[in-house]
DNA sequence: TGTATTCCTTAAACTGGTTCAAGTAGTTCC
DNA sequence: GGAACTACTTGAACCAGTTTAAGGAATACA
C-alpha cells in the first residue's frame, strides 16, 4: 500500500512510533478509481473518510434544477468526502468522484473512532488538520462574499495552480459560484491584457 | 467567574475531572464588553481564543472600499475571533466587537498550547468543536453556491431564530452577501405573503 | 470515416441584486 | 425641545452575472 501522502500529512503534525504507523496502515482500505468513477453517491451514507493519495477528486452536490455545485476539490494529501454524513451517519448530500485516474485510503468510521480511542494522539492530528481546514473555509466564504468573480478567479489560479491540469473549467466555474459561460467571457478577458 | 455555557459545551463532549477542570478555569481570562467595544482590531495578531457568555460577538472584514463583510455572529457558548490569527500569530484581517453588552472568557495562546499538552482530552473537544464548526462553513458556502438571497434568508431566520434579537439588519444582510437595500425589500415582499 | 458526446466559446436578451439619492423614524445627548 | 446620529425603507437607474441558443473543437467509439 502506497500511503506516501497521508504519512507526509501526519508528519507535519505529529511523530508517529512504529506500532502506531503499523496499526494506522492497518486499517487503512487502499482504493484504485478510474476517471468519473463515484467513490461517494447522493442520499447514501458516508462510511469512509478518504484521503488521496494520487489523482483528483471533486466533492459536489446537485440541486432540484439538476445544476452541480462543487463543494470542493482534492489532489494528493487532502482528506475529502462529505463530512457531515460521515460525522452523523446522516444521508449524504453530495456525490464524490474521481476526475483523473486516481488512489485513495480509507478509513471506515468505526475505525476512526478505535483510532482516536486507541492513540490520542490522532486527536492532535486531526484536530490541526479541521482547526486548518475551517480556517480555509473561512477565507472562502470571505472571498464570496467580498469580490467580483474576475478577482474570484484570478485568487483560485493563484491558490491552487495545480489543480488547472484536472480540473474542467465548468467545474472551477461552479466552484467560484458562476456559469461557465461567464467564466469564459473573464477568461477572454484577461487573455487580452 | 461564570463559565457556564463553556463547561457546558464541553461536558457535551468529554468529561473533565476535578483537576482538569480547575486548571481550565484558572487559565481564562473573564471580560466584560459594551455594546460597540471592540475586543480584537484589524492589524492586530489574535492572541486569545474566544468564548461567549453572554450577550452577542460579530467578527467582519472591512474592505478596501470600507463596507463590512460578516464573517460570523456568536451567542453564548460560542468560540469565535479570527482563526488564522490566532493559529498562526499573522496581523488580523477582521474585527471583532460586541453587539450588546456580553461576557466573554479569553483563553491566551501560550495557555491554549499548554493545555492542550498537558490534558490532551481537550485535543478531543477542540477537535470535534472545528469539525463540527468545518462542517457549517461548508453548508454555508453551498447555500451561497445554490440559493437565492431570498431563500438564504429564510434559512438564516429559521437557523438561528434568537439572533434577531441582537443583530441589526444590515448585519445580517452583510451575513447574506447582499445589501440592506435589497434585503429590506426581501422583507416587504415576505410580509406581504 | 462518420457520428455522438462533451467541453468551451460567442452573442443577444434578460434579471437578480446594486447603486444612488431621498425620505422616515427612533435614539442619544446637550 | 432640537440637533445629530444611525437604522431602515423606497424607487429609479444601472450593472454583474444568467439564460438561451447556436456553433466550433477535441475525444471516443462503431
Amino acid at each position: 500500500m502506497d500511503a506516501f501522502h497521508l504519512l507526509k500529512s501526519i508528519s507535519k503534525h505529529i511523530t508517529l512510533d512504529a506500532e502506531e504507523e503499523k496499526y494506522l496502515i492497518s486499517i487503512l482500505l487502499p482504493m484504485k478509481l478510474q476517471q468519473n468513477e463515484f467513490i461517494e453517491e447522493t442520499g447514501e451514507v458516508t462510511r469512509y473518510f478518504i484521503n488521496v493519495n494520487e489523482g483528483c477528486l471533486m466533492t459536489y452536490y446537485t440541486d432540484s434544477e439538476a445544476n452541480d455545485h462543487v463543494l470542493q476539490f482534492a489532489t494528493a494529501g487532502w482528506w475529502t468526502g462529505d463530512l457531515n454524513s460521515f460525522t452523523n451517519s446522516a444521508p449524504s448530500i453530495y456525490s464524490t468522484k474521481a476526475l483523473s485516474d486516481s488512489k485513495v485510503l480509507l478509513i471506515p468510521k468505526i475505525q476512526m473512532d478505535e483510532l482516536l480511542n486507541r492513540y490520542p494522539k490522532f486527536e492532535r492530528y486531526f484536530r490541526i488538520i479541521f482547526q486548518n481546514s475551517l480556517i480555509t473555509h473561512q477565507q472562502r466564504i470571505l472571498l464570496n462574499l467580498s469580490m467580483s468573480a474576475e478577482e474570484r478567479y484570478q485568487y483560485f489560479l493563484q491558490k491552487y495552480p495545480t489543480l488547472e491540469q484536472f480540473v474542467p473549467q465548468k467545474h472551477i466555474a461552479s466552484y467560484l459560484g458562476i456559469t461557465p459561460e461567464f467564466l469564459s467571457k473573464i477568461r477572454r478577458k484577461l487573455m487580452g491584457k
